[in-house]
DNA sequence: TTGACAAACTAATATAGTTAGTTTATACTT
DNA sequence: AAGTATAAACTAACTATATTAGTTTGTCAA
């Protein structure tokens, strides 16, 4: 009756990943995944414990995609026109694929490793491209939280609606949020 | 038998945000809410058309609540003084009511005016700080919205946990973090 | 006192996550 | 080639949740 050896891991995330583009992240369950794919839910188990590690396993996904998104706009590119170009892929990565990015930090799970790694993965992007700039450990730590967080709390917060004024362009908040970042790049450091 | 007159909106919605920052905002249902005041779920819908509307409650409870934290912190300081000070309580308020504040954008529901007005009762705040500076109305939105981001990027991250590392301190980056920002505010804009 | 209404209730349905136990196709062993 | 082990599907069943329909009941006002 039913065909064997459909179904992976990966396969199902992918599914899930569709399914949240397609109905939002807060309709993706096991049910609705499994139904995607043409299966029981139970069946799912069979390759994840549960819907927990759906939610990670998205996470990841997730962050691995916007990894490759940002390493991508760092090739042959330095200094701050590496950062400019990461800054708009990175925002451009979540215009497209906007509950996908929610799945990031929907349940943080920082106690797996999976996901303290894919985080980590471009936030090493970041270190290299800082680097010439000299400006220690310390401080480029700094800057980078600072950086992901002026990107992060922007695309959330446009996502959310709001930043609705007709009164002000959302493209030229952007673009003026990280020009004015990264003048600070040079600014002495206090420490 | 059962006790009446017990309920109304503004108590239901108390018991859901205590119960949040209890259980975890991913663990408020209706069914929780209902025990927690010793009622049966559908007794709820009396006061509250369902989930959704709890959760749009939430939101403008926690937004009325950062409003008041951050016009305190801007009460009898002007200018930087006063954004300082409303950069290090916006993230007090959040460190204290981790999962409340989690609840502004959780289902974001930009249609409903209430969440609207909320909103815009924080922004009228960083409106009036600004007045002084007499950077013009458009500017002033680029700069609230940057701002905004900033401080709420920064909280998201380090409450989702991807700010472990332990070389640098957090404290440290979040006042790196508006002062940067800060630094900005003579900035020539770029029209 | 009584009748209307609001606010509680019970009962029932659909979706969802999860576990237990069963079936079966594929792959490995002999 | 036949038989067996295993993995991956399945069905059945339980719990939690949201929601709707219909019922009961306390309170207030005429």
């Amino acid at each position: 009756m039913s065909v064997k050896r459909g179904l992976d891991t990966q396969t199902i995330l992918n599914a899930a990943a569709e399914l949240a583009e397609e109905k939002g992240l807060e309709n993706v369950s096991l049910l609705q995944v499994a139904n995607k794919l043409g299966v029981k839910s139970p069946s799912l188990y069979n390759h994840l414990s549960g819907f927990q590690e759906l939610s990670t396993g998205l996470a990841k996904l997730a962050l691995a995609k916007l990894e490759s998104a940002v390493r991508n706009a760092a090739v042959g590119r330095s200094k701050s026109d590496a950062l400019t170009a990461i800054a708009f892929a990175y925002r451009q990565f979540a215009k497209e694929n906007p509950e996908l990015y929610k799945a990031i930090l929907r349940f943080p799970d920082y106690r797996d490793s999976g996901v303290q790694e894919a985080g980590h993965a471009v936030v090493r992007i970041l270190y290299q491209v800082m680097e010439p700039y000299h400006t220690g450990k310390e401080n480029t730590i700094h800057f980078i939280r600072g950086f992901r967080s002026a990107l992060h709390g922007f695309i959330s917060l446009e996502e959310a609606g709001f930043f609705q004024s007709s009164e002000a362009n959302v493209n030229k908040s952007y673009e003026q949020l990280v020009t004015r970042f990264l003048s600070t790049l040079t600014m002495k450091e206090n420490s």
